[in-house]
RNA sequence: GCGCCCGUAGCUCAGCUGGAUAGAGCAACGGCCUUCUAAGCCGUGGGUCGCAGGUUCGAGUCCUGCCGGGCGCGCCA
């Protein structure tokens, strides 16, 4: 519908260039936009306020020259000039309801677009490091993560998922030497617990794991465990692999998949870091000072330069990052997003700078980052900082535990990135009309519910897209504003994904419910006028499909009761 | 001190990249179940968009400066 009037704005434009209100050397692209207030029609244009300087006359009469000029449409109802020369456009009933028909001839395909025109595209999330659990953070990035990749798929990208992680640098002795504290009987609070040690009780079942001689499968790797409680080595590894798998555990819980898991090791193993150093040094970018080797980063916007390598002789995490991007643009992702947390925000200048040092044809705002704010967890109000498997953070486990996984993504993906976010642990439990997953959830089960009763006493089946009736019969404000805002869907997407902002499809979602059960309330569907009720049915079904095209997105479930 | 993010109804948050009288939900108050799921619906009240300037036909949105909150400023990741 949009695109309608998209075309008679263009036409009506094309007539005032070559009769010479326009100028013609110019070109004018109307953006025809929704309206908040019904009394200004479904679609508006504000393009008589941009182009009136360019006509030399005033919008409002730039406005009624170009509607005087617009083509005669079946679809549109009636034209408006309002306030300072806005155009507004009301529809026909019968040309809105249309869509119902196109999504259902769609079905999962409604919404989805070729934009991405199959171009590759690497999400970088999570990207924990196997030292605990998932913590609320990574909660957050694997819902905002996901569902970006999610977004991207349906527009035509074809999307790599990957997981970044250290296996080797100084966190991870940090953890091997906590675990063989533990293995050798020792708790967090004795004298001899190493410095820095993790604290949590993981610790202690990871100890016991490795006692038993059990064996662990994560990723890419096997490990059984020695048992012997001076082999270091051999705890750092069953450690690793341990922990790996309960974080494997805890994003499958969560329906989250990897398609790679990347280590850094294999960066060292395969000569990348190295081949990296001597590229900077090649360009002229390094310099030694205090016993060790840095890069000029401030040539490339950072606020200081930075070290790449220690006086210990070993590299900074900040080398290896350089080396792994220059691995994905080797790749051939044209685009690499990383999410992160927030507070990670200080990688990026230096990411970047050291992938331009290298001059290595990468753009200059290469990779983008998708940066979310810091997550705090509330119960009855007050804020929740432990859990007892990790100690001092709350695990994206324990959320599933006692919320669920659908409410865990929802209410994670629910927020503008860069918003800071409280998880109320008793709203993503309620099951009520205040928790919006419920909300949404229940629309789609409702619809499914009036399915069951025309099936069980009507006796028609009615398949999942099926067009039966006479959508003209569609004639009530209620039908037609759920028809526009099905229509809404597929820019709604194309704005998620330019944006890179999950939270718009829950917010979409939360209205398109909302105006379902509005609709349902006050009109009854299985009315004994066969037409007009087949004709709803449609609707419904089309609302259904959309909710739950909605829902996978997101990775949430559509269920057909509740 | 410097950098990044945020500040919108009592609370939690949207605001489609500058458009019309700033919107939802919750909470509060008042209604609706012999009718397809009341996990729902309808109605009412509620705002100097942190403050002050600037840009223009028009600013919650853009620019500057303050105020308040979060995060970061390691030869940790």
């Amino acid at each position: 519908m949009k695109d309608t009037v998209t075309e008679l704005l263009g036409a009506a434009l094309a007539a005032l260039q070559s009769e010479g209100t326009l100028p013609a050397d110019q070109t004018f692209t109307p953006q025809v936009g929704n309206t908040k207030d019904k009394s200004h029609g479904d679609y508006a244009c504000n393009i008589a306020l941009v182009a009136s300087k360019a006509a030399g006359c005033p919008p409002r009469k730039l406005a009624e020259t170009l509607v005087a000029n617009l083509p005669e449409s079946p679809a549109v109802a009636k034209v408006e000039i309002a306030g300072p020369g806005f155009i507004n456009f009301f529809m026909t009933a019968e040309s809105a309801v249309g869509i119902a028909e196109e999504i259902l001839s769609q079905g999962k395909a409604f919404g989805r677009n070729n934009d991405g025109q199959g171009k590759k595209v690497q999400v970088e999330f999570v990207s924990a490091n196997p030292t605990g659990p998932l913590h609320v953070g990574h909660g957050r990035g694997a819902a905002i993560g996901d569902c970006l990749c999610r977004l991207l798929e349906a527009s035509g990208y074809d999307v790599t998922r990957e997981f970044y992680y250290n296996d080797a640098g100084a966190q991870i002795d940090n953890l091997a030497r906590s675990v063989q504290a533990r293995v050798k009987g020792l708790g967090p609070d004795d004298a001899s617990w190493p410095g820095d040690g993790y604290r949590g009780e993981y610790i202690r079942d990871v100890a016991e794991a490795y006692l038993k001689g059990e064996t662990v499968a994560a990723d890419d790797r096997k490990v059984t465990a020695t048992g012997d409680p001076e082999d270091l080595n051999a705890i750092r590894d069953f450690a690793v692999a341990y922990l790996r798998r309960e974080q494997d555990l805890d994003l499958r819980a969560f329906g989250v998949e990897f398609d790679v898991y990347f280590l850094e090791s294999s960066l060292y193993l395969e000569g990348k870091v190295e081949a990296t150093v001597r590229r900077l040094q090649e360009n002229g970018y390094t310099y030694e000072q205090d016993g060790a080797m840095w890069l000029r980063t401030t040539e490339f916007g950072d606020d200081k330069d930075r070290v790449m390598r220690k006086k210990d002789g070993g590299y900074t995490y900040f080398l290896p990052d350089v080396a792994y991007h220059l691995d994905k643009w080797q790749r051939g992702f044209g685009t690499v997003i990383n999410e992160q947390g927030a507070d990670h925000h200080s990688t990026v200048t230096r990411v970047r700078a050291g992938l331009q040092a290298l001059r290595a044809g990468i753009p200059e705002g290469w990779p983008d980052y998708v940066l979310h704010q810091m997550v705090m967890v509330t119960r009855s109000g007050q804020e929740v900082k432990l859990s007892k498997r990790a100690g001092s953070y709350v695990t994206v486990r324990d959320l599933i535990d006692e919320v669920g996984r659908d409410a865990t993504r929802f209410f994670l993906a629910a927020r503008r990135v860069d918003s800071q976010l409280t998880f109320d642990i008793d709203l993503a439990r309620s099951q009520t009309n205040e928790n919006p997953v419920y909300y949404i959830q229940y629309a789609h089960a409702r619809i499914c519910s009036v399915l069951r009763k025309l099936a069980e006493e009507h006796g028609i089946v009615r398949e999942y897209n099926e067009v039966a009736g006479d959508l003209a019969r569609l004639t009530l404000d209620e039908e037609k504003e759920l028809a526009n805002q099905l229509a809404r869907y597929p820019d709604l997407l194309r704005n998620a994904v330019a944006q890179r902002e999950p939270h718009h499809l829950t917010h979409y979602l939360r209205d398109l419910a909302g105006q379902l059960h509005t609709y349902y309330n006050a009109h009854k569907v299985l009315v004994d006028d066969a037409e007009l009720r087949d004709a709803r049915v449609t609707l419904y079904l089309a609302v259904r499909q959309v909710i739950a095209n909605g829902l996978d997105l997101l990775g949430i479930s559509a269920p057909e009761e509740m």
